[in-house]
DNA sequence: AATCTTTTGTTCGTAGCAGAAACAAATGCT
DNA sequence: AGCATTTGTTTCTGCTACGAACAAAAGATT
């Protein structure tokens, strides 16, 4: 049950039923392909006529396209159809605190072809860079005409409205508009999005097709903690850009000193730097811990490996890791009750060993036993889900319910 | 943007725009009212002939109804359109612990009778009750054909579907079936819904009008602490029915014991109870300290006018109470970033004294200065704000948007 | 081999509804 | 009285969902 914001309402017109109608057969292409378009009358409780009429419009845009007959005990043949993906494509762009992914990748998440360059932290000049080089992709790759946009997925908080980054501590952006910029310089159309929430969206539509993706929650476990929340069907972004700062919330009012300034943020435990912190046996947020990372390039991956070697030390530090982020997957379940869970980032390499952590905390914390059985599954993607979730930027607004009402 | 759920979509049909476009319509009445014809034609940027049409449709229904006309500067005077409130009735029920309220009320949430009982613990006897009180309120007031359902608040959780009430531990029930068995008994359609998310209800449909009610949090101090959370215009329930619990996330986990048997949940510290067992300098969860407040009849309400008295116990215990609110507050904006949070149940009488502590912690643990200046406003509605949730519960779905697509 | 059955996909006529324009009504101004 | 202005109604047009009839394609049956 929704109410109608009257201030911003989309009136129905006579046209109206058709695009809702051609959107949710394109859905269902998209799900069950290859699919007859007998098959989609009965889907939709609907008669052939129309979906005739439908696939017509479909073919004629090219979204989708016909493949081969198909054998059936009797009757005629039907002819399957299926959503094209293969020839169009998507510049996906994940910028990190230290490096640039920048990969050419069709509609269904895969990668044609990838670069990667030291992030610009000169606004100016990154996105000077970022232009040349969808050029440059494209024209290496014959590529010009079917590339259907840009996808830029950042550490920080995003103005859908204006596609200006708004604060991105990490790269030290306050208030800079890429969207436009980028926009102009290549002639394509660009959407910038926040890393967790670009993730969630890849997660939505790029997914295993049939999975229920309504409402869910993707945790990614890396430099920080983020936090994507899709709720019927939706992300939620915040009123002021900042949803999902649970990395933020505080496990204990005295504990370690977070980067936020506060004191026993989630984040400051269970963070891939408070992990290796934890693990040198140092204090977060001193400058001196951070040099010393940068003076022997020890990564979490390295902890990681040694505990699966027998260190110690490197064990502890990753069981209350997993001991810690147990905590705070409870508190994300206790506060939206959400039908899973999906964790991304480094530590998912060694789920097993974290899992029956996390899951025990959880059973501690859960306030039902259906809560305490919320599902917590690893992010399963081969390509970086930043990367999917730039080209789902691109992809889903194609696919997207018409806002209507 | 929203993805289409290919296993529950609802189609268009040629009607669809025609419901869409009335639903708007009824909507823009019920917030601008009394307006003209002509009026709602410029709102909707559409003709006046379709408005002619929408209207005899809403008028046949009588769900608007055409007042008198009014002065214009030039031009024929416009006849005014208001929805009808006033006399379609609502039988509104709220089960607390120790007392069940029944009003029967109109669509705009007025009062017309009020009346209390002890709260039946058995469910079946509980239900008995309600249908005879129903029928006879509804004789006494001769409302036998205006009353257009039931609608019953309960503190538990409740599931849509069926319509049964899981768990509520408060009342003792798991699994019971309320409202078919209502339903049967007095030929209404019957509504239920948990406390916190019905006064969410209650706060979109029947707030102030023309304010913007998109995404909010609705948080109830009162035995316990719960939370209504509203995004993007719809009510979150969870996938199990316990989204809200911010009353059982963890300030410190060796903090005091809750009821719900983990530490130092935020219910522990600032639910009225918390409250009493701070002021008594008492252990929350030993059955002792309940035995005391039942043998003295000590409230919150006396703790508060003891502190507005001097007291400087009392005041401690309110000033801690507000201080962990703010911090319980300070989650909830960091995890979702509300346009706004209203608070309900006893402590907003004192608001004036909670308001600034309770500021200074949310700017302390907020993340931006947009999130640091949420507004926190106290419900201010005269009318218990679970009975107006029961209210919403029956009229709301007459003026919902349509499902679509 | 001809015919029947079954299933797929197309075409066509009908009817419901949005959209636009003409029309009627009501009122103040000149 | 005539004109301007605004509100509300009616009428006509055209788009599109809907349903039925039709054509096509294949295996099964006689």
């Amino acid at each position: 049950m929704r109410k109608i914001d009257t201030r911003r309402f989309v009136r129905a017109t006579r046209s109206t039923p058709r695009e809702i109608n051609r959107q949710i057969l394109l859905n269902l292409v998209r799900e069950h392909q290859p699919i007859s378009r007998a098959d989609l009358a009965r889907h939709m409780d609907i008669g052939r006529g129309m979906i005739t009429s439908l696939v017509d419009e479909l073919l004629a845009e090219e979204a989708i396209y016909e493949g081969a007959t198909v054998d059936v005990p009797r009757g005629r043949k039907p002819q399957m159809l299926f959503v094209r993906t293969r020839d169009r494509l998507v510049i996906a762009v994940d910028v990190r605190f230290s490096r640039t992914y920048v990969m050419l990748g069709d509609f269904a998440g895969n990668a044609v072809a990838t670069e990667s360059f030291d992030t610009i932290v000169d606004p100016k000049l990154f996105i000077r860079s970022i232009i040349s080089r969808t050029k440059r992709l494209l024209r290496a790759n014959r590529a010009s005409g079917r590339c259907e946009g840009i996808g830029l997925v950042v550490p920080g908080m995003v103005d859908q409205t204006t596609g200006r980054i708004l604060n991105s501590p990490q790269l030290g952006w306050r208030n800079v508009d890429v969207r436009d910029a980028i926009a102009l310089g290549t002639g394509l159309t660009v959407h910038i999005e926040n890393a967790p929430i670009a993730c969630a969206l890849a997660h939505v539509w790029l997914g295993q097709r049939g999975r229920d993706t309504g409402d869910f929650v993707y945790v990614t476990v890396s430099d920080g903690v983020g936090v994507g929340i899709v709720v019927n069907g939706q992300v939620v972004r915040g009123h002021s850009h900042t949803a999902g700062e649970f990395g933020h919330i505080p496990l204990d009012l005295n504990g370690p000193r977070c980067l936020c300034g506060n004191r026993g943020c989630l984040e400051a435990y269970t963070s891939n730097l408070a992990t290796l912190t934890r693990y040198l046996g140092r204090e977060l947020s001193s400058e001196e811990t951070r040099e010393l990372l940068r003076e022997t390039g020890l990564t979490i991956g390295d902890v990681m490996t040694r505990a699966r070697e027998g260190d110690e030390r490197a064990r502890t530090a990753l069981d209350d890791t997993a001991r810690f982020l147990g905590l705070g997957l409870a508190m994300i379940i206790n506060a939206l009750n959400p039908s899973q869970i999906v964790i991304g980032g480094e530590i998912t390499a060694d789920w097993s060993r974290i899992e029956p952590i996390v899951r025990e905390m959880i059973a501690q914390r859960a306030l039902t036993t259906e809560a305490a059985a919320t599902p917590i599954v690893p992010e399963d993607s081969d390509v970086s889900p930043r990367l999917r979730g730039a080209t789902a930027l691109v992809a889903a607004p194609l696919f997207a319910a018409p806002k209507v009402a």
